[in-house]
DNA sequence: ATGAAAGCGCTAACAA
DNA sequence: TTGTTAGCGCTTTCAT
């Protein structure tokens, strides 16, 4: 019987209603209510009549499965685990790692599922759990499959993908692990960019960008030598400035270093808004003036637009690669769930998305003056 | 009976162990390896070396209860859900959000629940449920508490609290909504900034915030006049200019306005960082200098340490703000189950906390000279 | 086209 | 101190 109780000024948290309750009002069986509210593939046959009245008292009653019992029929639990970028070496976070998070949550939301949020940063062992580390308390969780933005350690994910769960890396995989992954053709968008520069009369451009040899890092600053190359520009050894990732003290430290040596660009390509941060600062202190003086092109596109002036930049397609990342992922889950023990699995998908270049106001033509003066 | 295979290059997914398999392993019941795990308190007493054996065999198996079979058997998900911020209104998010969202997860698996991600952005139905919204989604995860970061909507809030699940607001509850609420004392942290400035002998000073009624901007405004008064100053109906919230053209058009205003202001105070972005903008544009020609402080701490120069700030203790947030739902959780049906609950706690004033290169005395001139 | 019945893995009351 | 038993709410053959 479902009591609603609204007038007790506070409520008891009150039983759920079951699909067995339903049943009866609708003068079914409870696997009747299963199959309709299932949409039931197999050899089952629901008549529209009935469809009708069942979903008519699911509705009235507000009926919704029990995600457990449910769970633990079906061997599924219809959570992704998001494992998000670490955040420790940055006080302000990872807004990319944010972004990621938030779309992947809708697009699971879309089909049915729910992200659950795993920080590695967590530090102690969790009471209950056998193994005190945080990639235990994920595997404890039974996740249908698992996203790992842009993981610091390759034997994390190895770890999740030996568990037999489906895996996805985003934006900086490490190929070495066998799993899924999409990405952004970080190629294409540096060379945009660079174009960009180029068109506007720069030859004379400074890279910043992250000293760590993720290919990612490598894959962007290739793309600065080809792309220069592709114009007949041949830059000096001091036109690559490789620093810190992710802390502004690194990245002011190694724009002030870089701006100081000779020659003088007349334009700079940062690879990562941080490191357009740190030039800012950087140029600020020499009052050297963006764009007037110098021009700035960063990639990432994340505080690109919040500086001043405001950054021309590379932004990647953040809600596509979520939502690729839970295609992939639900469609590899799927896949699972119909395999025998067979090996006959595809290999896994390696997707690349496009990146979109956004002009502001941080470029324009080089002046044809000389040296800098602000 | 287990099989370990190892061999198989790629890894279908294994059956997981049993509960049933560690007792006969170890030579027990089920009940006792579920004793053990639980660390049971009823009227049942494990005998060490017992307690000893089992816990040997689980780990030994690498054994993880199946959350599904305990939470439909316990009646706990084990899952808080986590309402995040609305976002749609900017590009680049909301560094808070984010920071709470991570905490919380955190500071959640500390204590062996984990952290589920609503999206409040979600479009469209979700397949398979009755109610097409994100609430409907909320619901059906039967989280055991829900986290509001910031609700928009006290409506989506009282829909949640009806249901009988455990609530916590933080930062900007709706305070008609009764629930639990995890805040910041904006009024000590705006006292100490302003004290900041007079102390460095500003007394013209412009604020710049939110035109959003809600009390967590009524209170910034309340307490900057108060702490104006504190110092017996006088400020004119000019020296506050409020404005659309998280929008950065908005504030730098808010800003444009107020700087353009007579008597010119020699501080700004920035109810939240994005104006500070936006006095930035607009300051550059008229050619006046932070920190020379006047100063800024900001409220939040989130990207002032990165802009140029680097701003003095009220930073929130966001840290605590979620660990806070999850000690009050657990606490809320645990009575809740042992509950009769007495109406006997105890008012919503709310918990203050404290901010931090971050003095960074933004402040520094008000030249003696007139008006600006960069 | 629908119903009956079994069982997913666990916990808690009751026995022993 | 430990084992037995009975479900939690759902899905899924198999019968009808």
């Amino acid at each position: 019987m479902i009591v609603k109780q609204v007038d007790g000024r506070t409520m008891t948290k009150r039983r759920a209603v079951t699909s067995a309750e339903i049943a009866q009002e609708a003068g079914v069986s409870r696997a009747t209510v299963s199959a309709v509210l299932n949409e039931a593939t197999g050899n089952i046959r629901i008549s529209p009549e009935t469809r009708r009245r069942v979903l008519a008292v699911a509705s009235k009653f507000h009926y919704v499965p029990n995600p457990a019992a449910r769970a633990l029929r079906s061997n599924r639990s219809g959570a992704i685990a998001f494992v998000s970028r670490t955040m420790h070496q940055t006080a302000f976070g990872h807004p990319v790692s944010y972004q990621l998070n938030l779309h992947s949550a809708q697009a699971a939301a879309r089909v049915g599922a729910h992200v659950i949020e795993i920080s590695p940063e967590t530090t102690g062992a969790v009471p209950g759990e056998v193994s005190g580390d945080i990639f235990g308390f994920l595997l404890s969780r039974r996740p249908d499959g698992v996203i790992f933005d842009a993981p610091t350690r390759p034997d994390d994910v190895a770890k999740v993908l030996e568990s037999g769960i489906p895996v996805v890396q985003l934006l900086r995989p490490h190929l070495g692990v066998p799993t899924a992954t999409v990405t952004v053709d970080a190629t294409r968008g540096v060379h945009e960019a660079i174009d960009h520069l180029v068109g506007l009369g720069h030859r004379a451009i400074l890279y910043l960008g992250s000293a760590d040899t993720h290919r990612a890092n490598r894959s962007r600053l290739d793309a600065f030598h080809a792309a220069l190359q592709r114009h007949g520009i041949v830059l000096p050894e001091s036109a690559v400035a490789l620093g810190p990732d992710y802390t502004l003290e690194g990245s002011i430290a190694l724009a002030r270093a870089a701006l100081r040596r000779e020659p003088s660009p007349t334009a700079i390509f940062a690879g990562g808004d941080i490191f357009a941060v740190g030039a800012l600062h950087a140029l600020h202190e020499l009052r050297v003036r963006v764009p007037d003086a110098i021009s700035l092109v960063s990639y990432d596109d994340v505080y690109a637009p919040l500086l001043y002036p405001p950054i021309t930049s590379v932004a990647q397609p953040l809600r596509d690669v979520a939502q690729r990342a839970i295609d992939v992922l639900m469609r590899q889950i799927e896949h699972t769930a119909g395999e025998t023990d067979g090996d006959a699995d595809a290999p896994p998908a390696h997707l690349v998305l496009p990146t979109q270049l956004h002009i502001r106001s941080s470029t324009q033509p080089p002046r044809p003056s000389g040296p800098w003066t602000g």
